[in-house]
DNA sequence: CTTGATTATGCAACAATGTTGCAGCAAAGA
DNA sequence: TCTTTGCTGCAACATTGTTGCATAATCAAG
């Protein structure tokens, strides 16, 4: 895998350095979106600052998006395949957790066509949807 | 209008003290969604942490709600007349302009009904389009 | 109109997050 | 191995979020 996460960075045209192979490896094997402080506490020892400029690489270069859930902190998730430097494609549901925190992307779910006023040209749309996951439901 | 802020402030038996008549005012005459550096630079001489004890009264009591635009900053619309304290009915659509920033509040457009699988329990679902606005568009 | 209870304000202080500049170091290809 | 290019980590600072506390203002009762 170690091998996997590197020949993916380089076909970003990224260098692979112990940084963005521990964080994209890190966002392999978690299937919620991640944000800062989680990935903080995850990768231990990791510089506040280098994480920030890691996670805006991957996000300009279609690897991440940004998962908004409204709970005020950034949040990003893998992007699926279709994403590239020039086009995001996160045009799925985000479901936010209230109970554990947690947001998942819902890729199944698109987001409908929206009647929209003339005056507004579109580029992208976004749903969110809050509530409460399998694991907090009694 | 002085008044008729005044009035509306005791309607949420809330105290009219400058601020909030400020700040409410401010509300209700502007169109767009106003994050707390737009209200700041309105009202000169504001108190940060005033403002920001204000905004999450009002936001309790429901007479404003968050606009969540996917800019990372928290801005605030007034809330529609179905909102209480108890519940906020905020289930329109958000739309924020990429380029001159400003986020507007589409009554009209309402979160469609989604389909969601059974794990999951929804408590809110919102919806978020950007964009370029009338103004913005040549 | 005064007064007293209750609530709001503004300051201090701190945490978390966002952001840029810069010097030194590491990666990738020649 | 060397050189170029790009990444890292530190310093420094801005913005936002948040709580505690003493003082001041509001509002209703008298």
């Amino acid at each position: 895998m170690e091998v996997a996460v590197k020949k993916l960075l380089k076909s970003y045209h990224l260098r692979s350095t112990p940084v963005r192979k521990q964080v994209l490896d890190l966002f392999i094997q978690t299937s919620h979106a991640l944000g800062k402080a989680n990935i903080e506490a995850e990768l231990d020892e990791i510089d506040r600052i280098t994480l920030y400029r890691t996670l805006r690489t991957f996000e300009q270069k279609g690897i991440i998006h940004q998962a908004i859930d409204g709970s005020g902190k950034t949040k990003y998730a893998l992007c699926s395949h279709e994403c590239s430097e020039h086009e995001h494609h996160d045009h799925h549901a985000h479901f936010y957790c209230t109970r554990c925190e947690k947001t998942v992307c819902m890729n199944s779910i698109t987001v409908p066509k929206i009647d929209i006023p003339d005056d507004f040209q579109i580029a992208s749309a976004q749903l969110i949807l809050s509530g409460t996951c399998k694991n907090c439901q009694r």
